[in-house]
DNA sequence: CAGACCGCCCTTGTATGCAAGCCTGCCACC
DNA sequence: GGTGGCAGGCTTGCATACAAGGGCGGTCTG
């Protein structure tokens, strides 16, 4: 199939198994695919495209580090189109509903029992389904890669925040949905989508030059660039399931 | 360079040099452009992933002729986003506004000499510029997209709507963006855009199995997909400037 | 001992070769 | 004359071979 390798590598990634940074070798994962280099190397001309993982010319794949700048710009976009999308759109019937109210009761049981991996993943996710419950495929498209952006940048900048917030805002969302105001859904969705933006931390990552870039620059921090989280270290862990 | 040749391809799509259904053999622009099938095959990927040409398994490449539901969806998933950007975001500074006006000169222009692609171009252009100004990268990248596809939609399902009424209520939101009135720069927007979706009409081209399918199903017009126009029939005309 | 230079190795970039499938047009047969 | 089958050619799909470039380590020199 075209889109299996493109699957398996953003599985991992969604799944916090490939952080950003993380080298990905045409032919290792050839390797590990058992496929040709072309497959791999399409397979990640598509994720490029999609802004997963990016290419530094004869150096190697890596997956993205959106860098603060874009991971603000990646939210607002968001902002805007799920703000937009509720105000704009009309109620979602019974149906609709009811798959929302699921996936919410799915949320809750992964807050008691379930990785934090999969507790982001289904938080992302439940945005996407509400796109595609408010009859929008196209829409539902974009967010999820907008979420999938999104994951690499909590990775890279998100303190640990809350995660039953987070399914709690959902839920209100939700509730304003069932109740016909959309444009409450909407100012709720906004401000759920600002709080994430503004837990951004703009130190992404333990640096191994803390120490000495502190001892030269007590005052800045700005001038000297700060390596990513293992920049050129392998963080390959496929764990393969079969 | 990499998005070379698929600017190229783009360029043709965006001019109408290339409608939608056209063949987009990998030997044949590879000759073109004078680079091997790689080259051409991995920018046809890209345009891929963007919905700007799709790939029937050994057939072909062809430009992407979106359905009837696919288009409403991409313009209601347009709607959402510029309602949404313009009702979170802050108005414009004065070089925001500046670089708009002088836009809305260029759309006059084309609107007093100036092709019909031409002024479709530029006509979805304000729209990027718009996020541009906005201070939003990603979501004008998105819009980038979202408009070329508009392009193909209107190749396929619009009637031959005003240029000039277009360009009329882009004059209107800007007018509102320089009042700082974001809430009705947003929902001139969203007017603006359902226009647009109104103006689809469900008969794509002329269809030369009509009179048959009409005796068939005289009642139903689904129960036989109508071939896009001109599908299987070449409409390469990249005419080369160089 | 420190620093700069050189060469090897590993990476991606590009082209090409071969395999597989589909469409079309011809031919034989009914 | 019409219809079914078959084969050839043209298409993409995938693999592989080769080219080009950068990084790193060793070595040589000051």
């Amino acid at each position: 199939m075209s889109g299996d390798i493109d699957q398996r590598i953003m599985d991992a990634v969604l799944a916090g198994r490939l952080l950003p940074g993380s080298r990905l070798g045409e032919q290792q994962l050839a390797s590990l695919f058992e496929v040709s280099r072309t497959l791999v190397r399409e397979a990640l001309i598509r994720l490029a495209v999609r802004r997963i993982v990016r290419v530094s010319a004869r150096r190697g794949w890596f997956v993205a580090e959106p860098s603060l700048a874009e991971a603000r710009e990646t939210l607002e976009a968001r902002c805007a189109l799920e703000y937009g999308m509720l105000a704009v759109a009309a109620p979602p019937g019974p149906a609709g509903m009811a798959r929302l109210r699921g996936h919410l009761r799915h949320e809750q049981r992964l807050l008691a029992a379930g990785s934090a991996a999969e507790r982001s993943v289904q938080l992302g996710n439940f945005h996407v389904h509400l796109a595609e419950v408010l009859g929008n495929a196209v829409a539902a498209e974009m967010l999820r890669d907008l979420t999938a952006r999104t994951m690499l940048i909590a990775a890279l900048y998100q303190t640990p925040r809350d995660a039953a917030a987070s399914a709690q805002e959902h839920v209100q969302i939700v509730e304003a949905l069932a109740a016909g105001r959309m444009l409450q859904a909407a100012a709720i969705m906004r401000d759920h989508l600002r709080h994430v933006a503004l837990m951004l931390q703009p130190v992404p990552a333990p640096d191994p030059l803390a120490a000495l870039r502190h001892a030269l620059v007590p005052g800045g921090t700005a001038s000297f660039p700060a390596p990513r989280p293992g920049a050129g270290r392998n963080h390959m862990s496929f764990t393969e399931q079969e």
